[in-house]
DNA sequence: TTAATCGCTACGAAAAAAGTAGCGAACTGG
DNA sequence: CCAGTTCGCTACTTTTTTCGTAGCGATTAA
């Protein structure tokens, strides 16, 4: 056989939408926008508070990508908010926060009685 | 009110492990290792073949923090699996992936008849 | 032995993110 | 009207991360 198997290659994995997402909220400090979001709306400002003072270069640019995606908008008055889809990705947030829990208990054992 | 309102500080908010979490999946090629372990364990070369041959200084930076994270294994002669706690982030992501053909479908409307 | 594969690392180039400062517009309250 | 704020957003430089390629020592098989 030679080295690169040619076998390798992927016959129709289920996802391609999947690829798309992971690509887009694998960027920095996007998951944790829309998580900042899940329960209300928030100014350009306060939202950059919340994420531990992102560098407004990096915060524009997941607004923009998240904007174009259809998961955030802007509301003239009351800042960046939601979209109904964008919501719909935050209840999948709302699950990893669940597992996030169970996952740091696994990391650090509860201190000794 | 001045103009950094103190007022903005948490109270309580929910989650700080996930905060951990958040920060752990959103590095590059994170969540796409998790997913494409999701279906059985990989030697590192077809794992990186599967990832769109990521450079091998990421990945195993990557492996490293999910290995360390108790996510990812290593088994002697199959390769890289998902543990339990990493199957378990597994669930999540199908969460995700079905809400990614959803996305999917907003963006881009079928092709008309 | 020879050949192939394994997990993993080194190193320089390219890209992304951090950090700081500030713009023009819109809204407040005197 | 007019300071004083706050808004969303951008420019610029430094630092960090990721990429891309090559290759190591160990292990496995023929």
């Amino acid at each position: 056989m030679s080295a690169d198997d040619p076998a390798e290659s992927p016959p129709a994995r289920t996802g391609r939408p999947v690829m798309a997402l992971l690509d887009l909220v694998s960027r920095r400090w996007a998951l944790r926008i829309l998580w900042e979001l899940r329960d209300g709306p928030l100014t350009s400002r306060a939202l950059r508070a919340r994420c531990d003072d992102v560098s407004p270069t990096v915060l524009q640019t997941r607004i923009s990508e998240l904007r174009e995606a259809g998961l955030v908008a802007l509301a003239p008055r009351t800042g960046y908010l939601l979209t109904d889809l964008g919501a719909d990705l935050g209840t999948v947030l709302l699950r990893l926060s669940r597992f996030a829990e169970t996952w740091a208990s696994r990391q650090e054992p509860p201190p000794a009685p």
